[in-house]
Order: C-alpha cells, then sequence, then structure tokens
DNA sequence: ATGGTAGTAGAACTA
C-alpha cells in the first residue's frame, strides 16, 4: 500500500505536474492539501479518467482537500466532527476497510502575535481531542498533509535563524508532540533519519536551487502500521520543474506491506 | 535585501 501527500497550491494549475505523478508512481492513496477550488469546480473528470476516485472539500480561492485513491472509501468525514463546517476546508478524513486516514492541512499561523496562530495551536489541540474521540492507538490510523510544523532543527535549512518561525518554535513543537504522543510515529523519520530532507522550497530567493528547504508535510502512523512501513521519500523532482510550473511543496509518499 | 515569487482575482491577501 503506498499513500502520498502534497500541497498543490491550486489542483487546478498543478494537474499538469499530478495527472503524470499518479501514472507514474501508482500511489494507492494521494492526499492533497490547498486545492483553491469550490467544490462545483474541483477537476474530478481528470483523475475518474485515469481511474481514480476522489472526494473533496473546498472554498474559493484558499485552502480545499481532497482524497484521490484508487478504491473508493468507505466513510467521508469532514472537520472535527460532524457537521463542524468551520473545518471542512482544512480536514478529511477516509476510512478504506480497518484502515483510517486523515488528511490535514493545518493552519500556518502568519505570525506569533497573531490571532491565526493562536488558532493554530487550538487547531492542534483540536485534533488531539478528535483522536481521542474517535480513534483508538491500536487501530491503524494515518495522519498526514501539511501539517505546518518543522518538529526538530534538522527539519529546517536555517534553525537558528528560522527559531521563533510560526511553522518551527518550541512552543509549537511541544505542542505538536503532544498530540503525536496519542499514538503517532513518525513514518518518514523511519527510513531516513538524516538531515537535509525537506518538502516545502519558498518560490522565493530560488531556495529548491539553494536547498533551503522545511519538512512540513508528514506522514504520521499508529504503530500497527508504523511496523508494516517498508519506505519512505520525498520526490524532489515536480518542485524543480520549471515546466511544468511546480507547487512549493512536493509529494511525500510511504510504502506498506499491507 | 524584512526582500524575494506564485495563485487567485482582477486589488489585495495568503503563504
Amino acid at each position: 500500500m503506498r499513500i502520498t501527500t502534497f500541497n498543490a497550491n491550486s489542483i487546478r494549475t498543478r494537474l499538469p505536474i499530478i495527472i503524470p505523478w499518479l501514472l507514474e508512481h501508482q500511489p494507492d492513496i494521494l492526499a492533497v492539501q490547498e486545492t483553491k477550488v469550490q467544490d462545483h469546480e474541483f477537476p474530478g473528470d481528470a483523475f475518474r479518467e485515469i481511474g481514480y476516485h476522489c472526494v473533496f472539500n473546498g472554498e474559493k480561492s484558499y485552502n480545499g482537500v481532497a482524497l484521490i485513491s484508487r478504491e473508493p472509501a468507505d466513510d467521508i468525514r469532514s472537520g472535527f466532527y460532524d457537521g463542524d463546517e468551520k473545518n471542512h476546508s482544512r480536514l478529511i478524513r477516509g476510512r478504506w476497510g480497518d484502515m483510517h486516514v486523515i488528511n490535514a492541512y493545518v493552519p500556518q499561523g502568519r505570525d506569533r502575535e497573531s490571532d491565526h496562530y493562536a488558532g493554530k495551536l487550538e487547531w492542534l489541540r483540536n485534533i488531539r481531542k478528535m483522536l481521542d474521540n474517535d480513534y483508538s492507538p491500536d487501530m491503524p490510523v494515518i495522519w498526514l498533509g501539511d501539517l505546518n510544523v518543522a518538529p526538530e532543527p534538522m527539519d529546517v535549512h536555517d534553525p537558528k535563524g528560522l527559531d521563533g518561525h510560526v511553522c518551527f518554535n518550541s512552543e509549537l513543537t511541544e505542542l505538536f508532540y503532544e498530540v503525536c504522543a496519542w499514538g503517532f510515529r513518525d513514518v518518514f523519520r523511519k527510513h531516513h533519519p538524516e538531515p537535509g530532507q525537506f518538502s516545502f522550497f519558498d518560490y522565493r530567493a530560488a531556495s529548491v536551487y539553494t536547498h533551503k528547504g522545511w519538512r512540513i508535510d508528514h506522514i504520521l502512523t499508529t504503530t500497527p502500521l508504523f511496523d508494516k512501513s517498508r519506505d519512505a521519500w520525498i520526490d524532489l523532482k515536480p518542485r524543480r520543474l520549471r515546466e511544468p510550473k511546480p507547487s512549493d511543496h512536493t509529494f511525500v509518499t510511504a510504502d506498506f506491506e499491507i
């Protein structure tokens, strides 16, 4: 079983990257964030034409999440709880058999003093509440997506210069690990303990060419799945393309022996 | 260099 996360930064603009990537790498599930499209304009036909099902929650211009999969999901849920309209376009959950997938686009936070940053911390606390309510760490559960958290110094290109950033500071990373203490483990780091592994490169300052990146896109699983993971990898090629135009994030994938 | 680029929109906001 192969599962991938990708912040598309507009799924319509990124179809020339996503469709060939799906055909080449054949993931069972692709979790997309920042689709930036309302539901009635979602390009579902492009995925159905190559044999993928898709479910999505979007809004105009901002946010938006989707689950694109070989097999249709048995259950789809949106937000932290049924009827949570406020978080529809940042959280979509699916179940395939006994495997639960939580696709999240965690708020970025803008700056430490803003309400947006306070909302980001609250968002992570709500994830923990949702986990406590709806799942158990002995179940096969995957939490993946653009989590807007670089957990360790090695997850940013300049840990000293970037300390205090909304995606890299001790308050945030401590909270992140409190959420993970529910029962999540970092599948990517199981296979790649080395530094220099990044999933996001700012469009500005040609960061991709100097490898000044961040690892903020994650695939975390409960122990039953963690033990069955066989590989994880970041595909930098789609980020380095000039044509077609790249997203500022790239694909992060985990492979499991199931 | 507190800049830089990109997407959505069709000006200014978000990242």
